[in-house]
DNA sequence: TGAATTTAGGAAACCGCTTTCCCAAAGACA
DNA sequence: TGTCTTTGGGAAAGCGGTTTCCTAAATTCA
């Protein structure tokens, strides 16, 4: 018999004192919970009913240690306070939490030092699983990861040799249809502000852009096309320099909300009226879209569906159920007033 | 002596491994590993050596069931994609994490339910404590919560009884600096949309709006006064109905910045220019705020210094540090380009 | 009626670490 | 030299469950 343990002035029961109280064996209780081994209806009302009297909960902790299995989720993002990643935490905790595990969330900064020793914290807290929207890591760093029999899911990344693990975007695709929706609107002359070339999916949105110009038989100019790091400054920064490099264009395309941001702003600082004088595509669909005035045109990105895959692939794998999933996702055009016939 | 346990194709050493490697007895390692005892320099260098030869980590789950602390602390908050929570789980989250505590994060959904589900998960993980944003969720609840023996941490709100485990924002001196600020710039008739007076903030505020009215020697007409609720659809919806009633006004304070965005978009689609035929003021500074055109005047609300103050709280409590503690926080006001002189 | 199959109880090992108790060895000090 | 204090070892209990093994009783089936 365990001694009771009072904690504070309440008392905390045992599965003990859950079988004491209906009068059944420890083992019966024990099959009760986890429904592994049929039991006597009688039985299992008795124990059932102890249950609620006592208040009973299962104690978590000892749980884990005897089965080796947290129901616990490690989540990497960039940022913890960016509405972007935020439907993507918001997709992941409530699809996991509904079977319920519950994640830990830790922010990865863009750093490879930060993100490495996000992921060593969450090895430590005994994760039965991660799921990862990595910037820095390497390829090689997470094939060393998913060996350690630590099952990974990646968001936006493709990794080769785990090809069941990623769950991306078709960005091609994205930067594609921003493209083609200005040149269905009779412009010609498009210059293209992109993400970072060491990104994959800045490259691809690029990639996309080209195969729309191509598609229409016009010759890419390079000079149309400036190098950013997605940052709102970037937008504003790349509409200048390529206002400088005295070549007309009636519309931009940016690889995300931010850099059309900075450069509506930027724009409008010029005295440029929008989107008379310049019509711009965003990428993202991210919460202000529709605050930036114009509101923005841009390319949706569905996160929180992506996000959610990679968790309910995570539930099939580590905890046994049958999802069904999809790997690559449809990103679609958002018409709003950024953007208007050349 | 424990057998060797094979995960997979990877072995994880235990603390028996460790000592066996050293040379030294188990004791000797956990007094290295907490450091509760002294012990010999040389001992405690072979005991390191082979720490790290192994790559050996104590389990986390182990020990929590050992000493029942599972150095983790439960996180509600309204919405997880929503960018001024976003702000404040950063701020719990680094905070926490600096003093290796890990945290989970739940959504309340403003729905009284909900948030209990939440809390009753986070107790069903063992959390050694709660931090709590929450806004359904009664003052008794909340104090039966905290006789639980479960230290909790209040964000945004004051439960009398509760004196130390609250941290706030001064509410109603925001309210009365967007006031005063519009009538330091000249104007006499100022609306006003509110939040819902359910909420304690948005009570707050209105009384700071009055009182900054009252200082100025105005007799505040009720009739000037929406009462919304917090929603970017209820701010048009306010400005509608408050120029039905065909008071003159040439300001608008809105209880928050969703609001305040909301108007903005119904002025300028009934053809109105900003701040020309109206000034309006927000509150709460949220990451938008600087992208609505005009960009908006607002008052700041530290959320995220809050948010820390309520983290530090929490290691005081539970684990025994002793950080300064501030209750309440003083908002400031960020003059934009959406408030002109009358 | 007898044999085979279920069903439940009791005991014990185990998950990996913390903590306590007691004892032995070594170093400090008078 | 003898006593007091550190320091470290060894053993064992405990945290609260899960799981396995064995046995006894109850039920089913031929």
């Amino acid at each position: 018999m365990h001694l009771a343990t009072i904690t504070g002035c309440y008392h905390v029961p045992t599965i003990y004192e859950v079988a004491e109280k209906a009068g059944v064996s420890l083992s019966t209780v024990s099959r009760v919970l986890n429904g592994k081994a049929s039991v006597n209806k009688a039985l299992k009302e008795r124990v059932d009913q102890a249950i609620k009297e006592l208040n009973y909960r299962p104690n978590s902790v000892a749980r884990s240690l005897a089965n080796s299995r947290t129901d616990s989720v490690g989540l990497l993002v960039p940022e913890l306070n960016v509405p972007f990643y935020g439907d993507l935490m918001q997709a992941v905790e409530s699809t996991l939490r509904a079977h319920d595990k519950h994640v830990i969330m830790t922010a990865g900064r863009n750093c490879l030092e930060t993100e490495k020793d996000a992921v060593d914290f969450l090895i430590s807290r005994n994760c039965d699983a991660l799921i990862m929207y990595s910037e820095s890591l390497t390829d090689d760093y997470l094939l060393n990861l998913n060996q350690t029999k630590l099952p990974i899911s990646l968001v936006n990344r493709n990794v080769d040799g785990l090809p069941e693990a990623c769950f991306t975007l078709d960005n091609e695709k994205g930067g594609y249809l921003a493209t083609r929706h200005l040149l269905e609107l009779g412009h010609k002359n498009i210059a293209y502000i992109s993400g970072p070339n060491n990104k994959v999916d800045a490259c691809l949105r690029l990639k996309g852009h080209k195969r729309a110009l191509i598609e229409a038989g016009i010759v890419g100019n390079p000079q149309l096309i400036f190098n950013g790091d997605y940052s709102e400054e970037d937008g504003a920064i790349g509409l200048l320099e390529l206002m400088a490099r005295d070549l007309p264009f009636s519309a931009l395309v940016c690889a995300n909300d931010w850099m059309a941001s900075g450069a509506i702003s930027c724009a409008r600082e010029l005295g440029m009226s929008l989107p008379q004088d310049l019509s711009i595509v965003g990428f993202d669909d991210i919460v202000f879209a529709h605050h930036v005035f114009p509101r923005l045109t841009t390319v949706s990105n569905p996160v929180a569906d992506i996000a959610e895959m990679s968790a309910r692939y995570i539930l099939n794998k580590v905890y046994g159920q049958t999802n069904i999933v999809q790997q690559c996702f449809e990103p679609s055009l958002v018409v709003r007033e950024s953007t208007i016939n050349f």
